[in-house]
DNA sequence: CCCACCCCTACGGAAACCCGTAAGGTGGGG
DNA sequence: CCCCACCTTACGGGTTTCCGTAGGGGTGGG
């Protein structure tokens, strides 16, 4: 098993539970921190004592503080531990199991485990943990049907600043001037308002309102 | 200290936490429920036995399963037992840390304690049990200045409809109609018209759908 | 080279939304 | 009882959004 681990989680009660599933699993060299910051140093120390992590549980997202941190996501923080330790394993550990979240991060390749936080996911942490120890790859049940949904909605770019400028208060006249103003393309009344009657037609919405509400609850501004 | 406690959180992990620091407070009778039917049972059976809980630990929000239950939110389930035994005492250990719903749970005067689930959360929920304990109430720091807040912006249930029916894609004429089939008061196109132009100016909207987002965001509908 | 095709743009009319004014209704205080 | 304040509704005109049509200007295949 894992000689040594390190947990990037910022909510107490479940580094708690963590804590004690890792002594289960009999795994003594453990390491806790509550910031993404902590997590570098830590890793960073380890990594010029010769004695480096093994394997990094993660959540995603970090409730910020007074402090000024560098790292402030979950994504970041694997992003840079891999580059500098290629064969660190990492396993995601986190209520976010949005299909779009789930395949964006598992796209990376910097993934061997996704664990969401739900009634059981302690219980399928432990097994992911043992299984990527095997060599294999690990999603719990839930991230595994959301990673298997075909259709998962997204949207481009300029789909996404249009629906956002709309979304904080823009009238369409004032993003064509924004449009205009910062170079993207297409920026005419006549293309914007093409693209959002499309839009429309692409999610089901009946009002502009209601395409933009959809958007938001989809996570996709 | 407490010799019974009841506990009701769907999520595994930090029911271990909580249970750990429940020994480390030296309370050894302790019952978990993920599901809040379970919680119920457990706690009529305690009544029945003349061994009843003395104290809640509850979460708000339960991740909905396949399991039809009959409670689904902490809410509902605090007022249940409160219902059964006025003199239980009451907890809440949940991420919610919006204004509006800590007001709202905590004016039902059926809490003693509000924990919000951060870094120290656990640490906040042993020192509220000791403070509830000795007769006191409590509110961890980031609940207590949420609770301060003067301005808590809320709507009415007018209000809420309407924004809510906008959200799903009526037209402004779409819900006239249905506001006069709702009996729902006023329902003329131009009250409408004109309680949407005040809802824009109190909340500082921009546009109609920059009101619909800012109520969405604030958990308003 | 020319044509078909696609995309951006321009324009005009229809529909929806926004806004102010004024007429009727209701209820409470004098 | 009247009066006044407030709310609801009706209506007209302005603005924004919606929608179809049509005119360039590239690009690629024939």
């Amino acid at each position: 098993m894992f000689k040594k681990v390190l947990v990037a989680e910022d909510i107490d009660s479940i580094n708690v539970g963590i804590a004690t599933m890792l002594k289960d699993l009999n795994i003594k060299n453990v390491a806790h921190c509550q910031y993404c910051d902590d997590a570098l140093v830590k890793f960073k120390k380890a990594q010029y004592d010769k004695e480096p992590y093994e394997l990094l549980i993660c959540d995603l997202s970090f409730k910020k503080s007074h402090r000024k941190d560098q790292i402030t996501t979950g994504k970041e923080l694997i992003k840079m531990l891999i580059a500098e330790q290629p064969d660190l394993k990492v396993i995601v550990f986190s209520v976010d199991d949005h299909p779009k979240r789930v395949k964006e991060l598992w796209g990376t390749g910097c993934l061997n485990g996704y664990v969401d936080k739900n009634r059981w996911g302690l219980k399928n942490l432990a097994t992911g943990i043992q299984k990527i120890y095997n060599g294999e790859t690990y999603m719990s049940p839930a991230i595994e049907s959301q990673f298997k949904k075909k259709k998962v909605l997204s949207v481009s770019n300029y789909d996404n600043k249009l629906l956002s400028l709309l979304a904080d208060g823009y009238s369409q006249e004032e993003i064509e001037q924004y449009f205009k103003k910062h170079k993207i393309s297409p920026s005419s009344r006549s293309s914007i308002e093409k693209r959002l009657k499309d839009l429309r037609v692409d999610f089901g919405a009946k009002t502009t309102i209601h395409l933009v509400m959809m958007a938001k609850n989809l996570k996709l501004i």
